[in-house]
DNA sequence: GCGTCTATTGGGGAAAACCCGTAGGTGCCC
DNA sequence: GGGCACCTACGGGTTTTCCCCAATAGACGC
């Protein structure tokens, strides 16, 4: 599992560095992050404003493998306090050193999902009383909740894009009956649904194989759904 | 797939028609519909404050298998706005039929995932011109999304549902040979791999296709990507 | 027209996957 | 102790997929 800080990209990921600064100064907070947990890559991808050092600092230590907000807003439905983590062994490890580069361990994390089981992580954190915070939540998690969808969106549809550039030049039929396989259709049935012979469907689903490097038809579902070709059913 | 209406059921249930009653009166909406999509099953199940008789008629035409409320809205990050769908065969065959109930087509669907690939779909109408339309939907489209994660929530606690949608416990070594089936190898490599009989592999194999509701090899695959119970290679 | 490319269909046979069972050993929980 | 889920293994038979082969028809460009 890598850790890729996209704020070293430029292009239009400066945009999105620029936009978590904005969505601070709007609702009234110090930091806020957020991370693309991608099951297909496997990878996690973030974006922060964070002072650099503790940026670099985390990096360095792999944090993310061990994040509380990370892992556990990550089987979450709704908003996460980090206030409700458990004081435990990986917890301290994260916010014992976060509290000497400045930061506090009082913020949400509000989790956002896709239909690929993507999963964004917007966090925000802000230092003030607990009723401060309390109040100041109440007001701004809706404004978080639409902030994390967007952002989401944003950065899947940047995703979804470079795939597609980089994806085999896949026929629309081939497309077609790749996505009706991992619907767990036959290839008889994917004939008679296309109206065409079990034999062509063969043919098809053959090139489709060859084209993403595939030894096996599961192979290449799985391929295609990490390329964004088709969707699982 | 089979479509259950919840209304039906009394206990708990009966408090989620008065939320969505409740939604309906404070954001100044005509009708609000849940519907809980499982991805194992692929059952759909809802809640509505649609007149009765449509409620029936939906029902009894099991709508929920074309209707692109669900079938696009699943498929989306963002809330989706009803004037954006394809006036095509299926949107016609719901919403044309939905006119002599007295519903209208505008509307948005609020989707909200949880981390077993579970989907609830809010959607909310409203009769009225489009500027307006325009404007209540900015306004309230954060209360919505506040509220969607809220209603998910409270649904996927019930036991019942949660154990039907949440993602099936597959063994360790179901996983490790989903992986491995993802990765284009065949039983017999598996069992040379894991050295054990490439008998066995198929018993672990047709146990994970059964828990995942697969019928092939290939859809497990693919929904067990969906799942992140494996990563494609 | 003529080559080329893609989509289509087909045969035959080998290989793999799938379905129906049975069955022993383990570990866990009530 | 008994039930339950898991991992392991085997057999026989059916279905499906896979592979190598050939062939036709339409589209496209030169």
């Amino acid at each position: 599992m890598d850790l890729i800080d996209l704020s070293s990209v430029p292009a239009a990921d400066e945009a999105r560095g620029e936009f978590l600064d904005q969505l601070c100064e709007e609702l009234e907070l110090d930091y806020a992050s957020y991370a693309a947990l991608s099951p297909v890559s496997g990878g996690v991808q973030g974006y922060a404003n964070y002072p650099a050092a503790w940026k670099e600092f985390y990096m360095r230590r792999a944090f993310h493998l061990i994040d509380p907000t990370i892992s556990t807003s990550a089987r979450s439905i709704a908003p996460v306090d980090w206030g409700r983590f458990d004081r435990d062994e990986r917890f301290k490890t994260v916010f014992g050193p976060a509290r000497d580069f400045g930061l506090f361990s009082q913020g949400l994390t509000v989790p956002v999902r896709g239909p690929y089981g993507d999963c964004g992580l917007l966090s925000v954190t802000r230092e003030c009383s607990s009723s401060e915070w309390r109040s100041l939540k109440r007001k701004i998690v809706g404004n978080l909740q639409t902030a994390a969808v967007h952002f989401h969106d944003a950065v899947m549809q940047g995703e979804a894009l470079s795939r597609m550039l980089r994806a085999p030049q896949i026929s629309t039929r081939e497309k077609e009956i790749l996505q009706w396989v991992a619907a767990g259709k036959s290839q008889q049935d994917i004939g008679d649904i296309l109206a065409i012979s079990h034999r062509t469907v063969e043919v098809h689903l053959r090139s489709a194989r060859e084209k993403l490097g595939a030894l096996t038809t599961p192979q290449a579902v799985g391929r295609a759904i990490r390329l964004g070709i088709i969707t699982p059913d």
